[in-house]
DNA sequence: ATGGTTGCGATGCAA
């Protein structure tokens, strides 16, 4: 089972991009981010005509999250729990039916967090936009360990907009006083993964010089500025049937790309 | 270098 996370930046302007790339990577499954529409607005047609299941969690102009599937889907469910209030479309859940065996995917665009405030003694306040995304996490820890208890195949994959250590950025200075890189927000993914997860892409590669995502600004995809925020998390029952993992890089080099490109992971099943 | 670019949707916000 080939399965796929792609943040689009939206689906409306990656009409031709996504399609063009299903058809050359095949995955069989894939989550979606930033769909940037709500259910009614996302074109579901065009990849059930290609042989997908589509479910959606839409919201209008910002955020969304989609799962597109080859295979059967049971027990879609949306949202993130821990917070009823929260209105912000970032997660959805389905369990795919492969062959063998079924694995549960969840599809998150955990949140962006900037811009930081910093106090006099220049520590991050976690208020606002920051304090939003370090208390989602804490809620992503709680749902992750609730789906870690069943001991099943387990795949978290998403856009965590955190770059996880200094080598999975080109210039990680330039970062310190964001909230994709801060250490406040490092800790806390370190806290997800020590649930007992998987980062699948650093099971396979190392060192530095793999991204996932270059900013459409200054130049960064020529200059290779990119960092690498997109990632598969797995349980120890998934990280069993790990057999490869990749970034589909020269997406980005093509016409009207996304700023971020695909990470995908093998599983036997 | 406090700029730079893109998407959504109709203006400025989010990234």
């Amino acid at each position: 089972m080939k399965i796929a996370t792609f943040n689009i930046n939206g689906i409306r302007a990656r009409i031709e991009a996504l399609p063009r790339w299903l058809s050359e990577a095949r995955p069989d499954v894939v989550a979606l981010q930033e769909i940037k529409t709500v259910d009614e607005g996302f074109p579901r047609e065009l990849f059930e005509d290609m042989g997908y299941r589509v479910e959606t969690h839409g919201q209008k102009s910002f955020n969304g999250v989609a799962i597109l599937s080859r295979l059967p889907l049971e027990d879609v469910s949306r949202g993130l729990p821990g917070d009823d209030s929260d209105e912000q479309a970032r997660w959805i859940e389905a369990t795919v039916m492969g062959d063998k065996r079924a694995v549960r995917l969840c599809a998150l665009y955990l949140p962006n967090g900037n811009p930081v405030e910093f106090d006099a003694a220049d520590r991050p306040l976690h208020t606002g936009k920051y304090g939003y995304k370090l208390n989602w996490m804490r809620r992503m820890r709680a749902h992750a360990q609730t789906l870690l208890d069943r001991e099943e195949p387990l795949v978290l994959a998403g856009d965590y907009n955190i770059i996880p250590q200094a080598e999975d950025a080109a210039r990680p200075e330039a970062w310190a006083r964001d909230a994709l890189f801060l250490p406040e927000s490092r800790a806390a993914f370190r806290q997800i993964l020590n649930l007992g997860l998987t980062e699948a892409f650093r099971a396979r590669h190392a060192g530095p010089g793999h991204y996932s995502f270059w900013d459409y600004q200054a130049g960064a995809w020529e200059r290779n500025n990119g960092i690498r925020i997109d990632h598969l998390l797995l349980s120890p029952q998934a990280a069993d049937l790990l057999r490869d993992a990749g970034i589909d890089r020269d997406v980005r080099a093509g016409e009207k790309p996304s700023d971020h490109v695909p990470v995908w992971i093998e599983l036997d099943t």
